[in-house]
DNA sequence: ACCTTCGGGACTGCCCGTTACT
DNA sequence: AGTAACGGGCAGTCCCGAAGGT
């Protein structure tokens, strides 16, 4: 593996387990067992190391979602049965903690935001292309979206067992 | 106003106009108009003054809550329609960025979640207690919360003009 | 017990159990159950406190050799005997803690040290008035204030079994 | 000269200079020529630097000691020998002041004296090893190591016209 | 006599990014 | 492509002492 994704996946496993706060490029190289002069040359900047790490969370949830959407038979609300198959997979990136330290670190410089808002419409668009009541598709989405969130934060809703009732019961309203 | 509620008062501004990552201490008391040496008499630590804010978002949450409960009429999914109220009411806490700052505030020390999870779990019991179909009232509250934390984010699922119709779409499936 | 008092009590209590460098205004307050302003009350500064620390050490001295002195039968290296049998003392300043981190405390400002200077000029007089050879004298005290200040910095030259043959030897040496 | 070694010369001319109370890492960076950045990356943190500075004067008294212990005729009560002569060289480490601002650091943090003990034992096993009577060869060690203590907090229990005197008077107690 | 509150200054430790070198 | 050394800035913390109340 190359060494620049080495990197950012020392700096995933970082914030993984010790936080946001403690993601430095000092620490990062560590684990990446690299030197910090090794980060700085492949990621001029911190921001840089963050871009890419949001880019490849993108890609993560992209590639897991198109995946769910092959599986999911066509008709309508198909997109938005797909972001519930998403969000409920125990290995896609919606389950990864990563994305929520992600959230924070990008909540201190906003501007790293800017990428994911641009996928985001991109699904918004497609909840709509397919969903008869778009508030309906937006609701359940929002419900979904609202669930990885309070995972991040350590907040269960619900436990693993009625997880699998809320999933049918969201999968019943998009019908 | 005591000078206590008037440094969270300053810390509460700094991170909604500046973000979590400006909010610092020397900050604090700038916009306090305090120095730092009378923050510190109050709060012994950065995270005493982070957990004042959490519980002032704590108080003002219940506070209109509460509010909302009164107003709504007795029946079933009493409190998810509470909650549903609470989202969308333009000057309550769930539409204070300030509540995404102190969230990622949080996740870089999560400790300070601690309380907020209390009353997290508070919410929970309410929506069992009357709700017929739990899944029903979880998923709308769900998506609430889903839909505060893409404001906090800067993510905007609906805009004004369709909100009103997803509010109404959320109570139409609370009846 | 004067509220003075107690605060000095409680300065030298956290100096004994925390170390020179805990030794502040308001953990002496604290433990000695007074607001800092009430200690700032009896002693301007924190200087002063650290004073009338050394002041009460040196009282202790003077008191417990005094003491000694008295118990020792007159003959030629009275004063001599006097400093080894304080020196042994396990109840004495000697034995205190305290001591060494008032000599530290000192270091931090050589000018609370004056007040020591003086009584310790005093010793040395005492000493050449009734030692027949200076030198021996001097010898056997300095060993004394060794041992003392090994103690104060953890190092035990003897062990408790061999401190009694050391004390017979010393008394030896000064016949 | 390395950076490194320049700095703890630095450290060691503020201490001996203004006191330990002085020694910050600002200070030492200054008087080193050095950016605070160059302090930090070579000394983690001021015990760093403080441990780095205990291990040069440890090593300095080996090799003072080493090198007086080579010209003293072999004999009993050959190390005690030494150690006089090493206490009286007006060039070795017993006359400089650092010796007694390191003391006053290590009594602030009791952590960092754990190599100097080591250092002692080890010289308590040579005193051992060549004094036909311990007791006097240990009295006179500690007499030794109290003179060196008095001269590091200002008391001066001997002029210099008479410290050949008791020079002799200790040696004359070692045949 | 004693307390609460606050001002202000100083120090430690952290962390990003540059430079010179290989 | 990668490293070691270093610069500079700053956040968090601590702590002394002042001011004014009771």
């Amino acid at each position: 593996m190359s060494t620049r994704e080495k990197i950012v996946d020392a700096a995933m496993t970082v914030v993984r387990e010790q936080g946001v706060g403690r993601l430095t490029l000092d620490e990062a190289a560590k684990v990446a067992n690299v030197s910090k002069g090794g980060v700085l040359y492949h990621f001029k900047t911190k921001d840089d190391l963050v871009r890419a790490m949001v880019a490849r969370l993108i890609d993560r949830c992209e590639e897991v979602s198109q995946h769910y959407y092959n599986l999911e038979p066509d008709g309508p609300y198909r997109w938005a049965r797909t972001v519930v198959r998403t969000c409920f997979d125990p290995n896609g990136p919606a389950s990864d903690p990563v994305g929520g330290a992600l959230m924070a670190a990008m909540a201190i410089n906003p501007d790293l935001m800017v990428p994911f808002r641009t996928v985001y419409d991109r699904w918004i668009e497609r909840l709509k292309s397919d969903s008869p009541d778009f508030e309906r598709g937006a609701i359940i989405a929002m419900a979904m979206d609202g669930m990885c969130f309070e995972r991040m934060l350590g907040l269960n809703l619900v436990n693993e067992e009625v997880a699998e009732r809320v999933k049918l019961a969201a999968l019943a309203l998009l019908t």
